[in-house]
DNA sequence: CTAGGCTCTGTTGTATGCAAGAGACGTTGG
DNA sequence: CCAACGTCTCTTGCATACAACAGAGCCTAG
């Protein structure tokens, strides 16, 4: 749940108190909606004590995301990414981490190779101690900070975008790594780190971008995923 | 004009009418308000006929598309991209289409073949006869092409948000391209073309992005190009 | 029994009213 | 002359009222 709060995040409130646009979404992805289900907007202007015009500008947004989808004169409804989506969000996703990791490496910045390398000794740890959600929060740790290292705001922006997407499903399928694939992940996260380190913008990439592609592969296949 | 109109598109209004989103954003991107400029509610509604409410929920729309800065409590202004958001949407620019152009060659489709075929044949024509708007256009149609040709949904949709966001000053710099230029370009438009027709989705992608990049460079070279 | 139409309810879309904050400008005290 | 303060106006932010439409269910005619 907090975690969903923190990954939401990207706009400019005083970083306070969480933004309207924020809850709701995390109202929605905390899966007390199921796909499909009608979020209507007298229902969330109850829930968080507001009128109207506040939860409809952030359905709006929503709505922009994906997450939700807005029959006009009908109602607004909770939207499950087809199968197809997903694919296209992962293509994205290699496509942007690849870039970032490619301009990272080309940058060379010491200061993000040292939080990798931290990162990834952190990921034997917590690998070797099966503790999965430290895990999984270190593998993110090391996506984002690629991200962020690549100096381009505008690229963060649209990636957090496409994350916000792929949130609803994230969610449902966490913890979908096996062992074997964990095991896989940290070599791979390894030889990006060694191109980043190599200042091989190219291998970089190369590297990055198999390794989002072998990890969305693993969620792909995973019999959870709708089929259609 | 009309052009800024076609490129605003992208959501689902019933195609009859434009969106009133999509009409302030051509107001704006029209040049009558200059960077800065206060683009005040109650203006907007009394030039559109409507209330304040729906001109609000276009305001916070253009404001995630990097087009205008909302400052709470005081009011929306024109937000002129500085050069260093231009460069990051370039890098971005060339990250995409490179995947596209990539994902295109990989699926080798046809179609897309054939109308890139007739693209830069008429290119030619219209470069020999120095139609610069035409030429335009050409180019215009030849990058939409492969966008939508890697027949992935949601990079169409981040490209589209790209290019809102690099509209206006795709305006102001409109007709950059020297005539070197021109003939280089094209000539790198044949190299990506025959790429894609080999099937070689792994040059496809390199030869896109060393386009988009040497376009970027004629761009951000320009005198014109604030220095920020 | 079925098809067509009608009503009725729930929802969104828009307009408008009101309050509160930000900034400009004049004023006043030093 | 300058700085600080107070007021005043313009803007947005939110609440609420009303209109209009979509869809479900029922009712009726064939």
């Amino acid at each position: 749940m907090q975690e969903t709060l923190v990954i939401a995040q990207g706009s400019q409130p005083p970083a306070k108190e969480l933004s309207l646009l924020d809850r709701v979404r995390a109202l929605i992805l905390g899966g007390d909606f199921p796909p499909g289900a009608p979020v209507s907007e007298v229902f969330l202007s109850q829930e968080f004590e507001v009128s109207r015009t506040p939860i409809r500008e952030a359905l709006k947004q929503l709505q922009h995301e994906g997450l939700v989808e807005i029959r006009p004169k009908v109602g607004t409804f909770v939207r499950e990414p087809t199968r197809r989506e997903i694919v296209e969000l992962f293509q994205l996703k290699e496509g942007l981490e690849g870039l970032a990791a490619g301009l990272l490496a080309r940058r060379g910045k010491v200061r993000e190779i040292s939080v990798l390398e931290r990162n990834v000794a952190e990921s034997d740890e917590a690998a070797a101690e099966q503790d999965a959600e430290r895990y999984a929060e270190l593998v993110h740790e090391f996506h984002r900070t690629i991200i962020t290292g690549a100096d381009n705001n505008k690229l963060v922006e649209h990636y957090e975008r496409l994350m916000n997407q792929l949130a609803y499903h994230r969610l449902v399928l966490r913890t979908a790594e096996h062992p074997g694939r964990i095991r896989a992940s940290t070599a791979e996260h390894r030889t990006v780190l060694a191109m980043i380190k190599d200042k091989d913008h190219f291998g970089a990439e190369a590297a990055m971008r198999n390794h989002v592609y072998a990890s969305s592969r693993e969620v792909l296949t995973d019999s959870r995923t709708r089929n259609d």
